[in-house]
DNA sequence: TTCTTACCTATGGAATTACTAGGCAAATAG
DNA sequence: CTATTTGCCTAGTAATTCCATAGGTAAGAA
């Protein structure tokens, strides 16, 4: 599984808000009843793409989460990165973990490296735009 | 992640098998000990490949295991299938787990199995030998 | 002031992962 | 035939991650 439930999440929210399309400020409570999604879980996610500038945030009555981009200004990598951290398809390959000892003589390493470019292509390359147009 | 240990225990695993290319039967035990893993674990890993008859066995002094097919015979892609269980990038999409509710209406589900495609695809693509050669 | 909404910290259950333990079954060497 | 070596089988377990919950604080509008 290279692609959580939380990424899932983050994409689900940002279509959802691109769909509405609207300048208004929409409450998480509304989103996360509408899309049977656990509220408190949102947060956390959203709380993520607010601070990363992906959404503005308004607290008090009226306020609410919306995009400050068109759609097609947001690629799907974008997204999975921030709420997953990272995409990459084997534990050593990630900058995170530490570097694995075998590295230097590894025989799959290059194929691992190719992999996650190639993934990382894909998702930069689909906007949220083109999954709201299905033309995918 | 979306190959975990197991699964590059299983290519490691195979890759050694390969470099000795020998018609001989070799122990796990040596394999375990010359790449630093555990012998047990390495076990339960083989004993799936050769269920499966991607490799040999036979039980006793002299036993072993060994391949029984050139290095190019063996895809990435299948080893790693067979010792993950899938390859699928997001859990909707696999096969194993209840069928996602949102399969008809989800904006996304197109996009997962253009991935799964692309994943299988990549790993269907390289072989043992591949590897060997440092051809990628 | 009160209500609403975003933000923050902590916690818990469930599942998965990587590994360990101990024995049984098969095959060979002596 | 017996002992040794090797693969095979079942169970358990520590650690980690994932998904979600709980309960609060801070900011802003009516």
């Amino acid at each position: 599984m290279i692609v959580s439930a939380k990424g899932r999440y983050a994409l689900r929210v940002m279509v959802c808000f691109a769909q509405r399309g609207s300048e208004e400020y929409i409450p998480l409570k509304e989103i996360a009843e509408q899309e049977g999604i656990s509220q408190k879980y949102l947060e956390s996610i959203m709380c993520v793409l607010s601070k990363a500038g992906f959404v503005d945030a308004v607290h008090g009555k009226g306020g609410g989460y919306r995009l400050n981009r068109s759609p097609d200004q947001y690629t799907v990598g974008s997204i999975l990165k921030l709420s997953e951290g990272s995409l990459t398809a084997v534990s050593c390959t990630s900058q995170g973990a530490a570097a694995c000892s075998r590295t230097q003589c590894c025989e799959a390493k290059p194929m691992w490296d190719k992999l996650d470019k190639m993934i990382d292509d894909f998702f930069e390359g689909i906007t949220i735009a083109d999954l709201l147009k299905e033309t995918i």
